[in-house]
DNA sequence: CTCTCTGCAAAGCATTTGCACATTG
DNA sequence: CAATGTGCAAATGCTTTGCAGAGAG
């Protein structure tokens, strides 16, 4: 069963079923944000009330596992899923904890290049950048941690 | 009191005090490895045992405030501290963990680039390369997380 | 003597997991 | 119906914190 509306995305065509839990999940990090775990029960349980946070962890380890989205942590913060992209990077704010999607695509070439060196293999890499935003640039210093 | 082989580095400068606890966490990180906050309470006890994980938490974020010690978080592991050394970044290995520095100084310049464009100030950043080491390289593969 | 620091143990968060029941194909 | 998925609640791992006593200046 697959109604108009169900998002779907490759997820019936792995080992994996396509449940409503799973689809409410993918629906709910379609418009392209950086969700926590929390965050996604939220806006899932909007229309399906009584979903477990288990059930939302164990959807996004398949969801990742299956390459439909990508989990990115930072210090301090619980991890943000997102579906998944054009390689791109972050920038975290550091006052209100905002994150910021941005590309810099010649960071593939030194992050291959350092691998290489070092002996790596099957790399993959990410720019993290913390500062403040421009919202957030009137207000007082905060220390970074 | 500032004894013959105790380790200051500014400590004793700052508004904190230089404790025997404190002064062997900077011992600890001395040789210049990434350790977790259970590894240093290991070497720490070795010299003087008794002393805490709590200790070895509070110690750890005066010695970042005062700018002694970095902390370093990946996803899955226990943050990484190390003794604050020129900039560099991190190689991860997806199998067994262990943890390189390497430099990459143009990082620096697409950093900045970017979080101007963005309209950040006050930025760090760090870039994280995850890949397979070489002595894991003949190991067979273990997805990555 | 006052302020800072420490050990201990409990609390806090984010995440994972065991189990019995529900759902799917 | 057999396999997979889910809710619930307990467990886990890492880190933080309140408190009462110990140590430093």
């Amino acid at each position: 069963m697959l109604q108009a509306g169900t998002v779907d995305h490759g997820l019936s065509q792995s080992r994996y079923r396509l449940t409503k839990q799973r689809a409410a999940v993918l629906q709910a990090l379609s418009d392209g944000g950086h969700l926590s775990a929390e965050a996604i029960l939220e806006r899932v349980r909007l229309h399906m009330p009584g979903v477990s946070l288990g059930t939302i962890y164990r959807t996004l380890d398949i969801l990742r596992e299956i390459g439909l989205v990508q989990i990115f942590t930072f210090g301090g913060i619980a991890a943000r899923y997102e579906k998944t992209l054009d390689k791109h990077h972050h920038v975290l704010c550091s006052v209100c904890r905002s994150l910021v999607n941005v590309r810099a695509d010649s960071v593939a070439d030194i992050a291959r290049d350092v691998a290489e060196r070092e002996g790596y293999t099957d790399i993959d890499f990410s720019l993290t950048i913390v500062g403040r935003c421009s919202a957030c640039a009137a207000q007082p210093a905060i220390a970074l941690r």
